[in-house]
DNA sequence: ATCAATTGTGCGAACGTTCTCATATTTAGG
DNA sequence: CCTAAATATGAGAACGTTCGCACAATTGAT
């Protein structure tokens, strides 16, 4: 490159030019300690004259501070986690913060990259959808360097670190209480259900059952499954594990295939309850690949408001995250936290909101015994 | 708070641990120099039993360079910005780059503010979707200033930088084509056609039909009116002024206002074409409230295509913008700018696929003369 | 054997801020 | 008038790295 001049305009030339010091510069445009009037004017002067910037980076080094959080994410594409980042972008911009965004794609070794990363880009705090809620050394460590973590959507075992989620296990046996309560005795369920640190959905039913499980210790998708359980249980129906489609993994082909077998049984269900954005969308493409009709053929309810739920067919019964309210409440959770809030440990639930539409109705005629 | 120790292993005690020199400590830490494999030994042992995390703010000082990428995009929370940004993300993360985000929300003000934090927190290079294409003084100055620009989805006239596009003007004369070529003489058009610098839609209609215009100085939205205007023109119809909605503003309200409006006349168009991801959430929305059914009422063509566009009714026919590729292309130019290519501007513009669904049909009868 | 690379090391100066301290000067209260 | 606070300034040391330089020690080709 030919020239390579300007943008390195330091305080010490805008000084030079006001006739001060650098440190009376500094406090000026620090805004930091005192300064005369006079100086002020001269040093703010000089400073637009010559087109001054400040070196955030310089600072920081200096401060300790950076004013930037760090987010992972699982994967920013989804319209989950976007619209979390817009809460936390907002917060965070109208206090003058940075956002540094990584993705996890919900792997640990990513999200431990991830983490490294942000840890030695020196950002003054963590928000994060955490993979592994059973381990996780990394965030344990991160925490003990002096590094506050707001967890989002699930929480990891012991880690001190704020956390703001929803009642999963509350808003799912709402939905499945209200498909029962409309007559449904056959009640499908697709689910992530990837990781539990304690077995199969054979014990986890029994652990449900005998009230041994503490639902805050589960991942998002396990905790719905243990609603639709308790919906059960509370309404006396027996449950068919043969209609809880267990996908095992956050992938829509997998999601496809375990919906169409469902829906495809001779014995399939009277109503369906997909627990996220991506079920909800693949089941969607099922139902009309198959054809069914809803809510005639099929009752459903979503978890995750998206948008095309209100102008399909007929509007599709979902429950709503709030989260942009999410995504705030984290970025304001951390931003106490870095301004120096060291009270006990906060871990909001929101209320989600329930978009009762045309996808129930009572089930036409039992499939099959 | 009580304790705060540990985080603030520096190389100095490292290199004190290792019985070596910061500068070769650094070597073997930073990789960049000579060092004996004795010492790369020993310091690394040092610096693993301390737990030592390099300091990227004290390097980027030195450096001069911060390995982070600034973006400025309109609204994360929409797919649109939300897919680039993915790919964005996805290329830098595999480069060690960080992703500092933002949003504009479209308001000139905003992207003031955030250019300006982001240069001030020394990124590499500016990734941007501007706001204002015929000034945007700020972002001349950034150029000159010596940080790379690679905009997005529009190019502000004269900027020296990088740019990634669409070509939205043939994309869009393609899709009325189609609805011209199955019969429809009268198709409607949503779109947010905000800002123009040389005047209202009648001039706009003028200029393009003597072709004394050059698309790409302008807005997408104004560009696609573009692509409406010449495929009339190639087919000999002439355009009904009323049927291009012309909603002023991105926002869904006054979207739906227009849409509303627009299909609410007697003699409304028997097509139409939205023009963007929030236009055609919209026209649906309105679409089901009018009771219309398609494509027997109305045929429909929108461009961005969206998830749910696959499992409506009749799959809708849209126009899919390879976003996540454009994301990719984008950090990818940045990238290389940043490795210090100072080769001649390039503009990609990629290719827009067309997915041929089910919401077009031959208009069943004129509605009025 | 000689000279020029190549390899290896440490010292101390950067980078652009803020911070600590020392030292004035002004203000205010008795 | 005196003293204590508040206001104002500058010199120079931080912050944790990398970089330039000087200097050895080792190579390898003539």
């Amino acid at each position: 490159m030919a020239e390579k001049r300007t943008s390195k305009v330091t305080i010490t030339e805008v000084a030079k030019l006001a006739g001060v010091s650098t440190a009376t510069a500094g406090r000026v445009l620090g805004g930091y300690g005192y300064t005369s009037e006079d100086n002020k004017e001269r040093v703010r002067a000089s400073a637009e004259k010559l087109g001054y910037r400040p070196n955030l980076l310089a600072r920081s080094l200096i401060t300790g501070k950076t004013k930037t959080i760090g987010v992972v994410a699982g994967d920013i594409q989804s319209p989950f986690y976007a619209s979390i980042l817009r809460g936390i972008a907002d917060v965070a911009r109208a206090q003058g913060f940075g956002v540094l965004l990584t993705n996890s794609d919900e792997l640990l070794e990513r999200e431990l990259e991830a983490v490294q990363l942000l840890l030695e880009k020196q950002i003054d705090g963590l928000i994060i959808a955490p993979c592994d809620i059973y381990d996780s050394a990394h965030l344990h460590a991160a925490v003990r360097a002096g590094c506050p973590i707001v967890q989002i959507d699930r929480i990891v075992n012991g880690l001190a670190g704020d956390s703001v989620t929803v009642d999963n296990r509350a808003a799912s046996r709402n939905c499945i209480s209200q498909l029962l309560a409309a007559g449904h005795h056959r009640i499908g369920m697709i689910a992530e259900l990837e990781r539990w640190a304690s077995g199969n959905v054979e014990t986890f039913l029994d652990r449900v059952l005998d009230s041994s499980l503490d639902p805050a210790t589960l991942f998002p998708s396990w905790q719905r499954l243990f609603g639709y359980i308790e919906a059960h249980a509370a309404a006396g129906i027996p449950i068919d594990r043969d209609l809880i489609g267990r996908v095992g993994a956050y992938s829509a082909e997998a999601a496809k295939t375990r919906t169409m077998a469902l829906l495809s049984r001779p014995d399939r269900p009277t109503a369906l309850f997909t627990v996220d954005g991506l079920t909800s969308a693949v089941a969607m493409d099922a139902i009309t690949a198959l054809n069914l009709r809803i809510p005639d053929d099929l009752s459903l309810i979503c978890f995750d408001d998206l948008d095309w739920m209100t102008f399909i067919k007929p509007g599709i019964t979902a429950v709503a995250q709030p989260l942009t309210a999410m995504g705030e409440a984290a970025a304001q959770l951390m931003l106490a936290r870095i301004k120096g809030d060291d009270g006990p440990m906060q871990h909001l639930s929101l209320e989600p909101t329930f978009a009762q539409r045309g996808s129930v109705a009572a089930p036409m005629f039992a499939t099959t015994a």
